[in-house]
DNA sequence: TGTACATCAGTGAACGCGCGTTCACTGATGTAC
DNA sequence: TGTACATCAGTGAACGCGCGTTCACTGATGTAC
């Protein structure tokens, strides 16, 4: 019995250079995301990827070292298009001065990467193996950390407060309800989206405000 | 290509009746939430969990149909510990009255769910596959929904307002984000757990102060 | 423009392994008389 | 209290299957001259 955690290679393999092979490539990737819809995350494996993708195991060799690579791939796609959600709507809210309160303007974020995660095939369950597959655990931190640094920062800057380290800490746990309430939005037939949404962002936006009253910060 | 999503069997079979019975069936349960932590979620098999209970497999064939079954198992006496010390919760709360602010009165309702949940072998690890393991996440969104709804009633009863079926919605969504805050403190290294509980109490409990006075309660 | 060659892309076949599951069976425990 | 019997508990051996992975190979594409 041995069920000491050997190291699991993340990386892909040969990068696909002619056209058939990005073809090949991104077929790989899209028939995985149906596949975990399909078949489920503890079912999914290269073999019927493979299958589905109409292309020969070996192939899919030829990219990935791995299936655990290839979810890999799928997170961090999934993760770049939310944090580009987010920071769109960081930016058009810079830009047009936050109008509404911060609960609502927070309502618009977690609308945003709402909108991204359903537009990606699978995209929930991304979110569930990027949380209970151990070896891609830590790629989820490391970009939930990145988005609470960045989002740190952007909230210095639009508040013009100093930088407080420690805000990174409870960017942190915001981010994570933020995800939180998103997954409940997708997942959960019995909610109705937007209504958690509104909610979530609700809980988040009067913590965001304590956190600025906290800091000296007057609020209208 | 057979990816259809098949009913999978949860209920568990015979029963154990004679001592050296039951001795094996917890020996089970202890083995299989060992290896959720040792192995992870992804290796886990009912292979490897007879080998660890030092049984063979037919023997773990006998009460359980199949490995989900196991997993069900564990997630079922996590999520009854963890109701069980939000009602405890509950009760030194409402006969004692509450002392503090409610987001005080909340983190310390996490820090019991959350104390729940490490003092069980792979408590993180079971959450994880409650989530992400498809026949099982009926299960998990069928008990939250039922402690959202205890939650509503007790919180109507303990400030005298008229229970309101939109309250569980609500409750739905701060149970969701008191899961996803434990979740964070246990897993998350570059975490304090206590930091982060107090922060998502915070959340919660403004986020709920703000429903009560939307119902028209006064606060202090 | 044609041909020779290098590299890229994908195939067919095979492997060893652990998985889930079932069978007929032995051994242990409890109980009726 | 002893024995015969019923039920409960667990074993040994075997199965077919899909898994991950690799091999030597063929075919497709691009490029140098």
């Amino acid at each position: 019995m041995s069920t000491e955690r050997r190291e699991v290679e993340l990386l892909e393999k040969n990068q696909p250079q002619q056209q058939r092979a990005i073809k090949t490539y991104e077929s790989i990737l899209d028939s995985a995301a149906e596949l975990l819809v399909e078949a489920g995350l503890e079912r999914i494996s290269t073999n019927l990827i493979a299958e589905k993708a109409g292309i020969t195991v070996p192939a899919l060799y030829r990219y990935f070292p791995n299936k655990y690579s290839i979810l890999n791939a799928l997170g961090t796609r999934l993760m770049d298009r939310q944090n580009q959600a987010i920071l769109n709507w960081h930016e058009q809210n810079v830009v047009g001065a936050p109008a509404g309160s911060i609960p609502e303007n927070i309502a618009d974020a977690l609308y945003a990467a709402y909108t991204a995660t359903c537009s990606l095939v699978g995209g929930v369950q991304i979110m569930h193996a990027l949380q209970a597959i151990a070896p891609l655990q830590q790629v989820r931190q490391d970009n939930h950390w990145g988005v609470s640094e960045t989002f740190a920062h952007l909230w210095a800057e639009q508040f013009g407060i100093e930088f407080d380290p420690d805000a990174v800490q409870r960017a942190r746990v915001a981010v994570e309800l933020g995800y939180a309430t998103i997954q409940l939005a997708i997942e959960d037939d019995r909610c109705e989206p937007e209504v958690v949404l509104r909610e979530g962002a609700q809980a988040i936006g009067l913590y965001l405000e304590s956190v600025l009253r906290a800091s000296g910060f007057e609020l209208d």
